[in-house]
DNA sequence: ACAGAACGAAACCGTATTGTTTAGTTGCAA
DNA sequence: TTGCAACTAAACAATACGGTTTCGTTCTGT
């Protein structure tokens, strides 16, 4: 740092005097990414924590330690940081899902019957849909859904429209082996479901704390009435016939 | 108005001259209670249209042609106004159900097959859970579970518990007559309501307009499989007596 | 070495909210 | 008739929000 001394380092100097307060400046290419990395991480607990609307972006800016220029920069404005965090985690949902299920299908072929397959799948279900981030999105969601319909309608074709079509799918397979017997396999899909871990997931949304104990229990004793049916015997042969209305494959 | 014109009659002659606005003053008793209706009714409207953090005090109190002082008189805050709202809309809502559970349970001593009746019934909850008001009665108190948990616990304990033990009662009454045969009337219960009205209420939650008449087509699917079963003839015997653990009565 | 891109800090704008206070106005009961 | 309760209109206080702008500073491409 000869004569030719440029005005950034006379200012940075000053800086190190205590004169000026130092204003960060442009990152480092790798402190940059780190840099993404912790704002939509920061954003996605935010966001969990508190809800949409009680989230403000200053409040992200500053856990994040980014400014918020940075935030609206990269994001444009609220919406899209929210889609992008969305988005992130409907991926990191998706994933354990289709494993599960897969595994339930392939399980198929060997070993375990139809009520213990199901209720694996049941479990696996369970703890993907009433944990503490599913339900917290379900709530944003929701709440969002009259001014900020995309994002409402980006969750149910990205998230419960490929649950309900994976699950549809398992019951296509056990249906072609005989082993099920369904009208419609989607709609008993969406109606497995509901019955799986609808009420579970009712009572956690409207902030009700979940015993997880139970929750299986109450699974495992669905899953019985959805295999084996409520008619009594006195009118089982009755009811059934007029349920099936196109033969057994 | 003689000699002894009191300061209001004074206020009241300048009023009308247009020297001092007229501010109100002392209703009527029956004014008085006509605006009270006006204000819940205004209140109730607003808030399911545009949900609880959107709604301020200044538009209720403006939409009611009330002031707010008036407001915060009579509720409090503005959660006590929901609270308000809510209560009265849960007492408009549970009369219905516990009308169609009781027909129901009624008509099954004469004419109808289980199946008919439980779909009856199941048309009736479907249209009670599933109108607008009630989505967005939904939408809110899950919203607000976080911060405003009293609001959902009351809605639980006083609308969906009750809706609860009603069909369980009913069911009660249908095991008892051998009709049906079921390890708990009550998972029972909440499982039927999921089956018939969860995946219909949970899209329109999410703001996916709804087809009436392919969710009634999915709530017959629904309580057919309710019914029956979903067990192939490969299976039938085997998981169905895993299933009944206890004899039927 | 240097121009410019990319950042941080902070101030700013406009708007909106809840809840309170003040002052004027009226019905009701004693 | 008189005092008080109940009301309205309006302004007020305090706070918060989303989004933009300014300014100073620091890295990156050339």
């Amino acid at each position: 740092m000869g004569l030719t001394a440029t005005k950034a380092k006379i200012a940075s100097k000053a800086a190190k005097r205590g004169v000026i307060k130092s204003r960060g400046g442009r990152p480092t290419r790798d402190a940059a990414i780190e840099r993404d990395q912790r704002l939509i991480e920061v954003a996605t607990r935010l966001f969990l924590e508190r809800g949409f609307d009680a989230t403000s972006i200053d409040a992200v800016a500053e856990a994040a330690r980014v400014s918020k220029p940075t935030v609206y920069g990269q994001y444009g404005d609220k919406r899209g940081l929210f889609t992008a965090v969305l988005r992130r985690e409907i991926a990191r949902w998706l994933a354990p899902l289709a494993a599960a299920a897969a595994e339930a299908q392939a399980g198929g072929s060997c070993d375990g019957s139809v009520e213990e397959r199901l209720i694996e799948l049941g479990r696996q279900l369970l703890v993907l849909n009433c944990s503490a981030d599913s339900i917290a999105f379900s709530r944003i969601l929701t709440a969002q859904a009259i001014n900020f319909p995309e994002v409402a309608r980006l969750a149910v074709d990205e998230g419960w429209s490929k649950a309900v079509s994976t699950t549809a799918g398992f019951f296509d397979h056990l249906v072609d082996k005989g082993a099920l017997d369904l009208e419609d396999t989607t709609i008993a899909a969406e109606t497995f479901l509901n019955m799986v871990v609808g009420h579970t997931h009712r009572m956690a949304t409207f902030g009700i704390p979940i015993d997880m104990k139970a929750a299986v229990t109450r699974m495992e004793v669905s899953i019985r009435l959805f295999l084996a049916g409520a008619v009594g015997p006195r009118d089982r042969l009755r009811d059934a016939a007029k349920a099936r209305r196109r033969p057994a494959r």
